[in-house]
DNA sequence: AATAATCTTGACTGAATGGTCAAGTCTGTT
DNA sequence: AACAGACTTGACCATTCAGTCAAGATTATT
């Protein structure tokens, strides 16, 4: 048996192992976010790692164990990502930093949302205990801390609930219906252009909450 | 054969045939929310709208057939909600009237909302024409007049593309989510609460672009 | 070098599923 | 009543696909 030292040595089997898991979640990812759970085959994901077929049910016993853990590797981002909610910081700038780390995830984990909006749309049967557990109890936090914004006058007086399901949409789309929108664009959107639509997008939530929406610090003016 | 005269009798072969359809289609666009275009089986829609298998492939030639028709009429309904953002109203009425009767559709069609979704995230093989004419046509004229009222300085100067994103987006996100939004509230949403989002979309909506977003027509103070 | 463990892969299997069909039933017309 | 067209349905077929397997290759351990 191996060394249980906790790193792998490069190009040993350990290492080798995890490499392949990790090539082959990310081409289920893709595949899942492209065709859905039920379109899916491990032949199309195999071919988009290039492996052979039988060699994914070597790494991962079935068809739904894979699911589970690009699922699960998912949810794990979407909590880091959350984090940039800082509890502690001033609306302004907690909500900001939080909506813009959004978008930038909306673009650079495109196939990632649409495989967790997938999930959800179909009822979350993988999921829903992350749903329970996880997110209510991210969500409950920071319930509270809009709550004691609201209280303290520092923004309008909004549902927190309705506020935070407005940032999930509003950045999340930009990754799920990045076909329409590239459609409608004809073509994908620019550096610009994601810039503009991530202002637009703080901008109008922030002045929508009373707070001046300019990415500067200011105080909502009387 | 039958008479002309351009609606059917009750009782006649027309007119249930087009029950027939209907329940069919009502079946199908449950299971394919549900399940996804890949994950729905003739036999489940079968099944949910209790006739046998032979009979659907009597009415609806294939699997795609069905699935087409069934994203077909979703499409319409949009379109027809669509037009409630009309062009002559002031930004105010006319934004949320349009907000208004989103909300309303993703609370009555949430598995039209969902299947729309479905397909445009799977890269919209089926609509992609739609799309590219039907939405982009609609999407323009919109575009136009939103540009219009910012000239004119009745709102702030946004690009009107975002803020029609920002709508879709979070207008549907309450059919398309509804699993994880009822997930954290304990149960469906009731009307009270359907009222308040819908009142929370709206005002953050106006006031973000710079109209003060209280229900009241008044003009944006100085 | 010998042995054991891990990994690779083409060929195969059983179950699920979209679609067909032919024999029958019902409904409207003459 | 008789006929024709429309509708219904259980049984069946062909295909696709998740998952298995056994034989071989590669890598680690002694």
């Amino acid at each position: 048996m191996g060394h249980r030292d906790g790193f792998e040595k490069p190009g040993s089997r350990a290492e080798n192992r995890e490499e392949i898991e990790r090539a082959i979640l990310n081409a289920a990812e893709e595949v899942f976010a492209q065709k859905g759970f039920g379109g899916a085959t491990m032949q199309a994901i195999a071919d988009a790692c290039h492996l052979p077929k039988a060699n994914l049910h070597y790494y991962f016993s079935s068809k739904e164990t894979l699911y589970r853990r690009v699922v699960e590797r998912i949810f794990t981002i979407w909590l880091e990502a959350a984090d940039s909610f800082e509890t502690s910081a001033t609306p302004d700038v907690a909500l900001r930093r939080y909506i813009t780390r959004k978008m930038q995830l909306s673009r650079e984990h495109r196939y990632g949302s649409k495989v967790w909006a997938n999930e959800v749309m179909h009822g979350a049967p993988i999921i829903h205990d992350y749903l329970e557990t996880s997110l209510r109890r991210w969500t409950e936090t920071r319930i509270a801390v809009i709550r004691r914004w609201s209280a303290e006058g520092a923004i309008h007086d909004v549902d927190p609930r309705w506020l935070l399901y407005m940032i999930w949409s509003t950045t999340q789309h930009y990754a799920d219906f990045a076909h329409q929108i590239e459609t409608l664009n004809q073509g994908p959107l620019s550096d610009a252009q994601w810039v503009s639509a991530t202002e637009t997008v703080c901008q109008i939530i922030l002045r929508g909450i009373g707070l001046n929406g300019d990415g500067l610090d200011g105080v909502a003016p009387l």
